[in-house]
DNA sequence: AATCTCTTTTTGTGATCACATTTTCAGAAA
DNA sequence: TTTCTGAAAATGTGATCACAAAAAGAGATT
């Protein structure tokens, strides 16, 4: 058994070890530490938590249930495969989801909040230019994020981040073979649309953002990879 | 502690009591047998469903991970509360998955296929003509499910189920203040339109659909009661 | 060298128990 | 009657164990 690698993440105090295993594997998942395919076992991550099966196995469950992990018939539980038409399914979900999230946001949103979302993206930018990878594509969620949850009764977001977390794998893949993220400037007319208060732009420019590229890494490029792995 | 009262549910042959006590308390939610804010207990779904702690709570644990429980603060587990915009949020959202499942499932859909859901939607008829709420709204989901996994990857489909066990409970409402279900002729239009590969058509006449009443139910009246319920 | 068979190890499942926190409720005090 | 207090009960959490099924591996056979 290869001795798992999981990104370190703060445990804030009074947080339960159920909870603490399912965020960490989550943000893993998210952001492309495992290969699609991969497998786990409940014991091994309870080892390389420090922890016991029970909480674990919860986990997991919860982490099968938004389409991160899928428990096989043969009681294997594995990082889910993907197909070209599957990407490609879920690139056209996370479309239609997040234009109506965001189209939902724009009254909700204060101008307070809109200096807030430039200030991510000008971080997004600068870690593109550091080469950090993770980084830029954790900002680049903070982003998309902080527009979605600007409504206060923001139903959709946990659909979108199950969306994500099924994409995850596929962004590690990418990660190994580009090189050179590029900056969406996308990101920048969905700002100039919030200004204006207008949704249908602000819609359209986090459609076209997506349809684009992957934070950061080219959409096209990606089908072209999995394809090649097929 | 109210002696749970739980709709049956069939147990396969070699399917877990795990997967077993989810499907039941997600079938339960799904149909409306839940008031919101209505409590659950660990030990007393244990002993409802003649089990032990363990996998009850793994089945909890993932219902909550749908949004059809919640774990509070306080380590309560609640049937979540829906205020009068958070419902319609969720319509919106229904609306904004649906149309575009039904938009991507089109193409797939065999003539064979589309008699069995003109059959379905004859059920339909059938049980509300019978009075049966319930059955009603089973035979509903299933017409709206067999169009949406038509898709070979049917990515959306369970975010659209997430949707609908977190519009569970308002069913249960519903149900208990509205005495005559009226048949929606929406879904004709539907039919009529997948027959045609209208993907637009079928797209708006799912949106029609949704927008003026939950499987039978008027959305208005439900709206209405849940502004009441506040 | 490839395939089959049987043993050993690994792994998921579910029941049980101890512990800490929360809730409940009876009885006292205002 | 209402409010407060403290003991008892209920409840979520997590570790452990026994069990059955699956996987892995060793050795024999073809």
């Amino acid at each position: 058994m290869k001795p798992l690698v999981l990104p370190p993440l703060a445990r804030p105090d009074g947080m339960t070890t159920h909870d603490y295993a399912f965020n960490r594997l989550r943000q893993a998942i998210m952001v492309g530490a495992f290969r699609p395919g991969t497998s786990v076992t409940i014991r091994g991550l309870a080892e390389a938590l420090e922890s016991s099966p029970t909480p674990v196995r919860e986990a997991l469950r919860q982490l099968t249930s938004i389409g991160a992990l899928q428990f096989l018939e043969n009681r294997r539980i594995v990082v889910p495969h993907i197909t070209p038409a599957r990407f490609e399914e879920l690139i056209s979900l996370r479309i239609a989801l997040e234009s109506h999230a965001a189209r939902r946001a724009v009254a909700h949103l204060s101008e307070r909040q809109i200096e807030n979302i430039t200030a991510i993206d000008d971080s997004i930018e600068t870690e593109i230019r550091r080469g950090d990878k993770v980084a830029a594509l954790i900002a680049n969620q903070a982003f998309h994020r902080k527009i979605y949850t600007a409504n206060p009764d923001p139903v959709a977001m946990p659909l979108i981040e199950s969306v994500w977390l099924q994409l995850g794998p596929i962004l590690g893949i990418a990660m190994e073979h580009v090189t050179e993220l590029y900056v969406v400037d996308r990101h920048r007319e969905a700002i100039e649309a919030l200004r204006r208060r207008d949704e249908e732009a602000v819609a359209d420019a986090i459609a076209a953002d997506i349809r684009e590229g992957i934070g950061g890494f080219d959409q096209q490029a990606v089908a072209r990879l999995l394809r090649l792995a097929a």
